[in-house]
DNA sequence: CTGTGACTTTTAGTCCGTC
DNA sequence: AGACGGACTAAAAGTCACA
């Protein structure tokens, strides 16, 4: 599967577990809320550094979101 | 440490250890040579799909390209 | 063989909305 | 609550000449 799909699945199992919305969300990774809906549908190609930023709030890895 | 400058010292280690050329193993991820170099130095801010290019010639993960 | 500055084209990433 | 579009700015993608 593509690497976009994979991460848009995790990120999208990991933030409803923690009953976030994707607004809240990308305010707590310091995103915007537009650009979180496209990655999640693995509409977008972030840079490494944003995938950083993705992980730290729901307090994972990378490579964990990147699976 | 920097996510970028983690990326750019692991590939330069898997690279070198299967002896192979920046030039020579950008030919095998199809990305051009120059781009490598600033990959290895940290000087850029490469999206998931270009790490992914990389992982794939040294038979690596993403994931452990990024850890 | 590799580093680096300069460069153009493409796309990442933001912000405004509407459905 | 989230999908999606348009317009925009910042930065990545990709290449080259030369040290």
């Amino acid at each position: 599967m593509d690497i976009r799909q994979r991460l848009g699945r995790n990120l999208r199992r990991l933030r409803t577990e923690r009953g976030w919305s994707q607004e809240e969300f990308a305010d707590r990774a310091g995103i915007h809320r537009t650009y979180v809906s496209d990655i999640e549908r693995g509409a977008r190609n972030p840079t490494i550094t944003v995938v950083e930023k993705l992980a730290t709030p729901l307090g994972t890895t990378v490579s964990a979101l990147l699976s």
